[in-house]
DNA sequence: CTCTATTTTTAAGCATGCTTAATTTTAAAT
DNA sequence: ATTTAAAATTAAGCATGCTTAAAAATAGAG
């Protein structure tokens, strides 16, 4: 399969898991990069190979083929964001660029071997669920955005779902990273900007940020 | 740089750096598994580019851009195969096959904290040089092919030059590999054959292997 | 319910990197 | 020196993955 099929299916993926999101081929070229035309033609293509449900007009979904090359591809992404985060230090931010190559070259038999070197992490460092080598994916539990968090109760953060450089700069400059605790101060400007207090800080973040951040209530 | 141009400027280095071997585009198809037509084709772009000299009908050569371009990419290559058999513990074809890939989509950046991670080293498990970030490549000082070594004189072994199975699976078997100390005891059949003695097994070589062995005499 | 704006689709075209077949050039043998 | 075999080149064609422009379908506003 190759790199824009790949990248295709992922894309997919990513949009059917996430809200207020669909899985038309304009959402898709938007993420991608490419034309309008460009994502018809490939939906047509990988409909013809049984990867994805295809009705013209309509949005598009997974096959249960496709979705295991979706997870394929995201296992892969995930493993070696975890290993170059864990093993040469790389930021939250140089892994997911590197992860976006190599994530294409990797044999199952290279990611088996990442896996193992890494003690089978369920999770890599923006706290995303690493899927199994058979496509089976632990979702994390009781998860909720930063933007719907109740005003008042004290938090973990479980993932940062951002791919910017602007978002991880922040989130490393004020220690926002999965593991740390923080607490919802108070919410303003209709519910568009979010009061936190982190490590006895206090920031005022808006939706663009919190809709990227995941937490947990603790207990 | 697309990966197909990668890999012609690479074997067309690799090929200069062979001896009894040329750098005509049919030598560089079959090393590529190409037709002749299409090593031509490239050669012609390629020099457009100011990659390579190419004169039609003759040999090519890599321009003072392209040998830098080679290098790079054998860089990563022999970064990869040194981090992927030091860390994950692949064996030495496995990580030939991996790092083929892996080569490819590294940044200078990655490259860099591999080197830094495995402290800068010169040679990779093959026994091949490891080319700086600058290009610089130090060549290994006396090394001979075990096909012409002289005979009676003991050696280790500095360079396993083969990217076959059924090479690397001979080695691993017979504990050949960098480092390991080995006496050529005798030539047979006009020089095709060599008797090597190493950890006390007496073993018969012929030329497809001995030329892919390359050793250096002791003291 | 109709019109309009948006989205999707189709069509045509282009670059890359291959292929096979035909032609040209070179090199090797007599 | 001439013939012949091998290699290189050119030409034509194909798949992939894009593009832009035009046409068709859909969705949303009034």
């Amino acid at each position: 399969m190759s790199v824009s099929k790949e990248n295709f299916i992922k894309a997919i993926y990513k949009l059917q898991q996430g809200v207020g999101q669909n899985t038309r081929p304009g959402t898709i070229a938007a993420v991608l990069g490419i034309s309008n035309a460009a994502a018809t033609d490939m939906a047509r293509k990988l409909a013809q190979r049984g990867l994805i449900n295809y009705v013209k007009y309509q949005p598009i979904t997974l096959t249960d083929e496709g979705r295991l090359m979706a997870l394929d591809v995201l296992r892969k992404h995930r493993l070696w964001e975890t290993f170059l985060h864990e093993v040469l230090g790389l930021s939250l931010l140089e892994i997911h660029r590197e992860a976006e190559l190599l994530e294409h070259q990797t044999s199952d038999f290279l990611a088996a071997k990442i896996d193992d070197y890494l003690k089978n992490p369920t999770t890599d460092p923006h706290g995303d669920p690493i899927p199994a080598a058979d496509g089976s994916v632990e979702f994390p539990g009781e998860n909720v955005v930063l933007t719907e968090a109740p005003v008042g109760a004290t938090y973990r953060v479980t993932r940062l779902a951002g791919s910017e450089k602007e978002f991880f700069d922040f989130c490393s400059n004020n220690q926002i990273m999965p593991g740390a605790q923080l607490t919802v101060g108070n919410r303003y400007n209709g519910g568009q900007t979010t009061e936190i207090v982190i490590n006895s800080s206090k920031l005022l973040l808006n939706t663009d940020f919190t809709n990227l951040i995941y937490v947990r209530q603790n207990q």
